[in-house]
DNA sequence: TGAATCACG
DNA sequence: ACGTACGTGATTCAT
């Protein structure tokens, strides 16, 4: 015998989302969708399957228009809405039923309910077969038969009906449920039965007189009140006999061995359950992976043992993460006949014998970095799976997971020692050299090949020289400002104390909130998860009520410098007395670079104090060049939109702000004051962002209403912009994702997301990243420029730190000039758009002379 | 480990 | 009515 599985599927996505949905919040991944019904879902679907074991299963859900509902328009009536919580979970539970290898079935005008019937009544015809329904719906009772069996659902557990035990049960046959609803009705489907009779009387009759048509044949047997009510309802009863008749003969066009059940694709399981954060599911998941070929590999003891082809993919591991910090574990060489495997002390001279061949790699940066050599590589993989999906992590091994490959995240393969580490180094050289060429098929097939070809390959080599020789450090200007801090905090410390009353840590957001809006009580602040908001916007707030608000700003200000710069820094300078970053290629979703370790692109600038850090950066050759790029963000968003009165403010170097405050107020731009101009450079910058005029009222402590009108005022003087933002967000919409001027996509599934919120966060990504990307594309391209250039003249001078907008240069005396030259023209030279590009040059003894 | 805070463009 | 500016990294506290 073969058993038939067939579930209601939308029976069990109701019963789950209800089931969770009452009792408060909602399960919603991260990203904000619910996702409480699947949960329960996929765990009901597992269970059957687990304790079925189908041979056949098939899921019918309901769709469309409703035949019943079409001929009887009460029917149903009454049942609230659908909750949009609740509907976007209906079509990932079909595509789990897809990836679990589950056929399901969904046709209109008919229900769940007339499709089970269908497939049982031809599971029926075949003597091979018996079929087991599985819902909490009583009404698919009636389909019970000697080859059908039911399985309803009950809040715990389950009953298991067959033939024999429904009628021991109910002592009728099941096919007189549809009688025994044609009496009863049903409230939750709105069918009216006869007034009156419930499901006691009802079960009555019809054991007495079988079926709808014995009662009334012997209504006159019947006495009394439940009599009158048989007669007066007669019509009603038989209409609700007709709706409560499952409909049997639903024209499918299947075949039944389409519901044979295989067993899922474990890869696009996985996937899904990780978009939902499944954890447990995906615990649970057995990956029977394929039979894993043995990894094949040389350990190579002499080099004259490699024989190379053409075509080889290196990959170098180091014990590190911070590859500065960390020693060479081993390498591995893959070529379309081998696999070597190369052990530390032997990779410096292998690396050699990769020259004038066709090399790709995986995270090139690092091994430049780490082995120091001279290493021509086409294509690096980490780069291109960044391109294609900028989620991606700087670990191969999570790459190469998602292609079901049996290997080791590196975090792990640490913690185990580098265990293993020939198999597991062997196998990633093995997969980038299996691997690239799909993706540089991906990257062609969507336009982004060039910017891997053009910009990202050649900035690697710019990166890697920039980190290699890192930034000067001296200590020395710090010192008497650290002790200055010291003493003051210490001095701010006692005073806190003092006006608070009490002892505490100022640095702990929970103490000093309850301190501030509890025992001083001087306002009211907006709660965090955890206690008070005690941010700087908050504190000001209240700057005058007490004075203890502002030495806890200056207490916070001065801790700041001191742990994270003061103090921070100096642990990261190396013997050659340089602090050495690492650029993250492949992080932000914009394309812009990122530093970290330390990070040098949040080194003290808008204030004065701070800004002394600055001191601390010192040329190794003679002088810092600091050049960036003057307002290139709003340059873009000029040449982008085309808006021509922005390209014309550029065009004749007009002080964009000034310009936007004079048109704004209808004044002219010597009337312009200082509070005017900052006004118009906060609307413009949050123009940029998305802003709204809440968020832009907040921002300048004006009213909505003011903020809101003074963007109102902008969209109408510069039209262009207005309509770039509404024609950006509708193609990000259509498409699922924008692209810079030079066609780096970026992906924004937000916009997909069932959250008013999260998708109105995914309009102003949209709306933000062609221009922070185009801005981040250009001045990557300017940067190859200069790079190349000073190479180009035998320049000393080094290029060593970007600033998104900005470059910082350890320069010669003797070079300045002719560096300059350079800088000019491949920054403003980089690309010729709708406005000029503009840059300011300065130098000095330190970073913070050179501003 | 995540939240809160604050440094930068 | 919602909740309210894009993109980062480091430090500290609290769980």
């Amino acid at each position: 015998m073969k058993k038939v599985v067939l579930v209601d599927g939308n029976n069990l996505l109701f019963r789950s989302y209800y089931a969770t949905a009452y009792s408060g919040a909602l399960m919603r991944n991260s990203k904000g969708m619910a996702t409480n019904a699947l949960y329960g879902f996929v765990g009901m679907i597992n269970k059957i399957i687990m304790e079925e074991e189908p041979t056949y299963m098939m899921v019918a859900f309901d769709i469309g228009k409703n035949f019943r509902k079409e001929k009887y328009d009460f029917y149903k009536e009454g049942r609230s809405e659908t909750p949009d919580d609740l509907k976007v979970q209906m079509p990932i539970a079909r595509k789990i039923l897809d990836a679990m290898g589950i056929k399901y079935l969904e046709l209109a005008p008919y229900e769940a309910d007339d499709i089970i019937g269908t497939v049982a009544s031809f599971a029926e015809e075949n003597p091979e077969y018996y079929s087991l329904i599985v819902s909490s719906d009583k009404d698919l009772l009636q389909l019970i038969s000697f080859e059908t069996e039911v399985k309803l659902l009950k809040q715990t557990g389950f009953i298991r009906y067959n033939e024999e035990t429904f009628k021991k049960d109910y002592g009728i046959d099941p096919i007189r449920i549809i009688d025994l609803k044609a009496l009863m009705g049903d409230a939750s489907d709105n069918i009216p039965g006869v007034r009156g009779i419930g499901e006691k009387t009802a079960l009555k009759l019809l054991q007495d007189y079988k079926s709808l048509d014995g009662i009334y044949e012997h209504i006159d047997e019947i006495k009394g009140k439940v009599k009158e009510k048989l007669i007066l309802g007669k019509d009603s009863a038989y209409m609700s006999f007709e709706i409560a008749t499952i409909y049997k003969k639903v024209p499918l066009n299947v075949n039944f061995e389409e519901f044979l059940y295989k067993g899922p694709d474990i890869l696009k399981l996985k996937n899904i359950y990780e978009e939902l954060e499944f954890y447990s599911m995906l615990k649970n998941l057995v990956i029977d992976k394929p039979k894993i070929e043995e990894n094949k590999y040389l350990v190579v003891k002499d080099l004259k043992e490699m024989h190379l082809e053409d075509e080889v993919a290196f990959y170098l591991e180091v014990d590190n993460l911070n590859y500065h910090n960390g020693n060479i574990l081993g390498m591995s060489i893959t070529d379309q006949n081998n696999t070597y495997y190369i052990d530390k002390d032997l990779v410096k001279d292998a690396i050699k014998l990769l020259k004038n061949k066709k090399v790709i790699t995986y995270d090139l940066k690092k091994s430049l970095v780490v082995l120091k050599e001279d290493i021509t590589c086409f294509f690096d993989l980490m780069i291109a799976s960044y391109l294609e999906d900028m989620e991606s992590s700087e670990d191969i091994a999570k790459l190469m997971m998602s292609f079901n490959e049996d290997i080791i995240l590196y975090d792990d393969f640490k913690k185990k020692n580098f265990e293993n580490k020939e198999n597991i180094i062997t196998l990633k050289s093995k997969f980038i050299f299996n691997n690239y060429q799909e993706f540089q098929k991906m990257l062609k097939e969507d336009g982004q090949i060039d910017i891997l070809n053009k910009i990202e390959m050649p900035l690697i080599y710019v990166l890697a020289d920039m980190e290699c020789y890192g930034f000067k450090f001296d200590i020395e200007p710090l010192l008497e400002m650290k002790k200055e801090i010291v003493a003051q905090i210490d001095v701010i410390t006692k005073e806190i104390y003092e006006m608070s009353g009490e002892v505490f840590n100022i640095s702990s957001p929970m103490q000093l909130g309850n301190i501030l809006f509890e025992k001083l009580a001087i306002g009211k602040s907006k709660k965090t998860a955890r206690g008070y908001k005690t941010d700087v916007k908050t504190l000001q707030k209240y700057q005058d009520r007490h004075p203890i608000i502002n030495k806890v700003l200056e207490y916070r200000n001065l801790t700041k410098l001191l742990s994270t710069y003061i103090d921070g820094l100096p642990t990261f300078v190396k013997e050659d007395g340089h602090i050495h970053t690492i650029f993250n290629q492949t992080l932000t979703r914009t394309g812009r670079l990122s530093s970290m370790e330390p990070n040098l692109q949040n080194i003290p600038a808008r204030e004065e104090y701070g800004k002394q850090i600055r001191k601390a950066f010192v040329p190794e050759n003679d002088i810092i060049i600091s050049a960036d790029y003057s307002q290139i963000e709003l340059r873009i968003l000029a040449h982008i939109s085309d808006s021509e009165e922005l390209i014309n403010a550029f065009i004749n170097d007009q002080d964009i702000h000034t310009k936007v405050a004079a048109d704004i107020h209808g004044i002219s731009e010597s009337e312009v004051t200082k509070q005017m101009r900052s006004m118009a450079k906060a609307v413009i910058f949050g123009i940029v962002y998305g802003i709204s005029g809440f968020g832009l009222g907040e921002n300048l402590n004006i009213s909505r209403k003011e903020a809101s009108e003074f963007i109102e005022k902008y969209y109408e003087l510069y039209p262009g912009v207005k309509n770039y933002m509404d024609s950006i967000v509708k193609v990000a919409y259509e498409k699922g994702e924008v692209k810079t001027l030079f066609g780096r996509i970026r992906k924004i599934n937000e916009l997909k997301d069932s959250n008013y919120q999260v998708r109105t966060m995914g309009e102003r990504m949209a709306l933000n990243t062609p221009i922070q990307g185009t801005s981040a594309d250009i001045m990557k391209m300017a940067m190859i420029e200069v790079y190349n250039k000073i190479k180009e003249n035998n320049l000393q001078s080094k290029l060593i730190l970007q600033i998104h907008d900005e470059i910082i240069i350890d320069a010669k005396y003797e070079e300045v000039a002719k560096l300059k030259e350079i800088i000019k023209e491949a920054m403003e030279g980089v690309v010729t758009l709708k406005v000029p590009f503009k840059i300011e040059i300065n130098t000095g003894i330190n970073w913070y002379e050179a501003k």
